[in-house]
This record gives structure tokens, C-alpha cells and sequence, in this order.
DNA sequence: GTCTATATCCAGATAGAC
DNA sequence: GTCTATCTGGATATAGAC
């Protein structure tokens, strides 16, 4: 048997931190920074507290990488759906089913959402998450535009904008801690329900 | 000048249990039990760590009298307003406006919903808070009984009542969330919009 | 790469002076 | 009733053996 190359242990290595970013992400997200200790973290991982250490340099270094991949990933989202050749009342209808249906069926993405909630809210805004709660956050901005564009075509209703997007995201991060707390009981909500905000 | 009564030190220590109570609600509403430090409490307080300890046996104590009152006032105020002789898309649309109201004027409301977030979330499951988490709790009942016989009665869209009760609730609390993280830049929210998720 | 100490720090809670 | 020590426990992070 030969010797690892350089580049196996790096990609075992790269499966490790995944592993152990995916159990951090579960914890984090229900308890917050401070109340999450590595050592959960580890026993959940199934190996020992200081080998955590091994991967990442510090507790924070793990959260301020999940915080960061949780704005990317819905940021990134939410500019690829806003490309959709579709009238703004069915993108957005669209919108809501396709994040019900990835909250409903991607493991990771309730945990996720939750994540940019806890970290908005626990205001530990010394780093770059404070980008997140101000309204310049990504997936805030498209609604804003979907909606205004609709409203100009007399589809939308002629409510606030801003009110419209605040209620359209309290709804979804709404339902993402739902469907944290309950898990498999959580029902597959009709994004039509959703959709009616806006008419 | 004559010393004090009894009962007027008890008034005196009732008032700076109420203080200690207020100012630990918007701490432990934003950063949960565990972050949450008795020091803090203190300083915003503005006494010594210590004298905590002679108006609480302990920082759990406080935080579960908080989760205690949130979810006793909740309930109490959707019992009570279930109870207004009003036909239910009516009843439902006063329930949305008084809420967002007393989010938006009450200085403590938004927290108190924040706070049962929190411990839903937390999953410290280990007292009485469990009893919340799951679909025994006062406000969710009356909601599912209000859009039950609204539907009975062919004025409310005939989708499952949990899941518009997940949705009305999911909306509540994400702008109470909302509220907490803007401050006085959360806009006054017209309830109508929240009432059509019914229609 | 993984584990078992262990150093260090910090927060909850207590004791005792004023 | 309030404050200033202080005890104690537990969590992060490090060191060093295997």
C-alpha cells in the first residue's frame, strides 16, 4: 500500500472540515456563539474536543465561516431566481415555492436560514455580518426590486414596498425556525398561500 | 424621619425586581440563557454584579419568570380577543393589528415574542417550556379554532388551518424579530396585508 | 491524525464588610 | 441594601505523547 499523496490527505482533510462545519451548523443555529461549546460540537463529529482544533483555528473561525457561506449561498440564490424570464407576481410566486421547497427538503438550508437570524440578532456586529441586517442584504434588495417593477405593472398590490419585503422575509425566516423546531412534522406549506401577500 | 415599613420595602424590592426583570428581557430575548451574562444584567441595571443575587436565586430564575410572563401574556391576550364578538376574516384582521400595534408601541412586546422564540429554539427542554414548542400553545389554538370557522362558514381560503396558523405566526414573530434588530426604523406594518394570507 | 492532559480564563454564585 | 472580594466550575485553547 503507498503512501497517501499530499493531495488524498488534503481532500480527506477538506471532507472533515465539511463534516464538522455540517454538525457546527445544526448546533450554532439553535444556540447561538456563545452557547455552543466545541466540545458539543466534537462529541457530535465523533472524535475528541481537541481535535477540532486540528481543522479550525477557533470556535469563531467555524461560525464566521458558516455565517459567511449561509449570506453567500442565499445571496447567490436569490440573484439567480431574480434572472427568471417571468412576470414579477409568478417570480415571486416562484420564489416562495422554490425556498419552502429547498427549506422543506435540503437539510441544511432551515439551519441555514436561521444561522443569518441568530447572527442578526445576537448583534456581535465587531465583523462583516452586520452587512446582513442593514437592508443592503442581497436577497432583501431583489425582492425589493421584484416587487417595485410589479407595482408599476399594476400586478402587485400598492402597499409599501419595504413593508411588503419585510413581511415576505419574516414569513420565510418564520418558517425556517418552524420547520427547525419541528422538524419532519413540519407540513409542505403551499407557496400559493405565501404569494397571496402581494396581490 | 421614620424608618421604613415592611411593605414599603417590599414595594421598593418589588420595583427593582421589575427593573432587573426589564432590562434582563431585552438581553436575554437578543442573546439567550447561556450568552447571556449576570454581569451585564447588572451593568444595564446599573449595580454590582452581586446584588443580583439578593432579588434572584439565580440567572435561570430570571430568565424562566421571563419565559414564564411571555408566554402567560400571549396566551391571555389571544383568549382575549378571541372572545370579541366579531366575524372571524374580521377577528383575524383585528388580531393582526392589534399585534403589530403593540409590537411596534410596546416597548417590551417585541421581546417577549423574541423570548419565546429563543427558548423554542433552544430546546432547553428540560422545564416547563416545552410546553410551548409543540401545538398545545394558547395563541396557536385560537387561531386554528378562528380559521376553522371562518372556513365553515366559506369566508377563509380552504387551505389546511395549520398551515395558515404556521404562516399567520411565522409572520408575527419573524416582525417582532424584525422589530428588535431595526429599532425605531421598523415602519408600521398595515395588518390588511397580513390578513390577505387568509383570503 | 488523534487522543489525553493541562494551562488559562471567565462567569456564576457566595461570603462578609459597610 | 449594596459593594468588594473570593470560591468554584467549566469551557477554550494548547502541549505533548502515541
Amino acid at each position: 500500500m503507498l503512501p497517501r499523496t499530499t493531495e488524498q490527505n488534503e481532500k480527506i482533510k477538506d471532507e472533515r472540515r465539511e463534516q464538522i462545519l455540517f454538525n457546527a451548523l445544526k448546533i450554532f443555529a439553535r444556540r447561538g456563539l456563545v452557547a455552543t461549546k466545541i466540545s458539543d460540537i466534537a462529541r457530535v463529529s465523533g472524535f475528541s474536543q481537541g481535535l477540532i482544533y486540528h481543522y479550525f483555528n477557533s470556535k469563531v473561525d467555524i461560525y464566521e465561516e458558516l455565517v459567511a457561506r449561509a449570506i453567500d449561498n442565499s445571496s447567490e440564490m436569490l440573484l439567480n431566481l431574480e434572472q427568471l424570464p417571468l412576470p414579477p407576481l409568478e417570480k415571486i410566486t416562484f420564489i416562495a415555492e422554490t425556498i419552502v421547497d429547498i427549506i422543506i427538503n435540503q437539510e441544511d438550508a432551515a439551519y441555514y436560514f436561521l444561522l443569518i437570524t441568530q447572527a442578526a440578532v445576537t448583534e456581535n456586529s465587531s465583523d462583516s455580518m452586520a452587512a446582513m441586517a442593514d437592508d443592503s442584504f442581497a436577497p432583501f434588495q431583489v425582492m425589493l426590486r421584484i416587487i417595485t417593477e410589479g407595482q408599476q405593472q399594476g400586478i402587485i398590490s400598492q402597499d409599501s414596498p419595504q413593508d411588503l419585503t419585510i413581511i415576505f422575509w419574516a414569513t420565510i425566516n418564520g418558517l425556517a425556525l418552524n420547520k427547525v423546531i419541528e422538524g419532519n412534522q413540519f407540513p409542505h406549506i403551499d407557496s400559493k398561500i405565501i404569494a397571496r401577500i402581494f396581490k
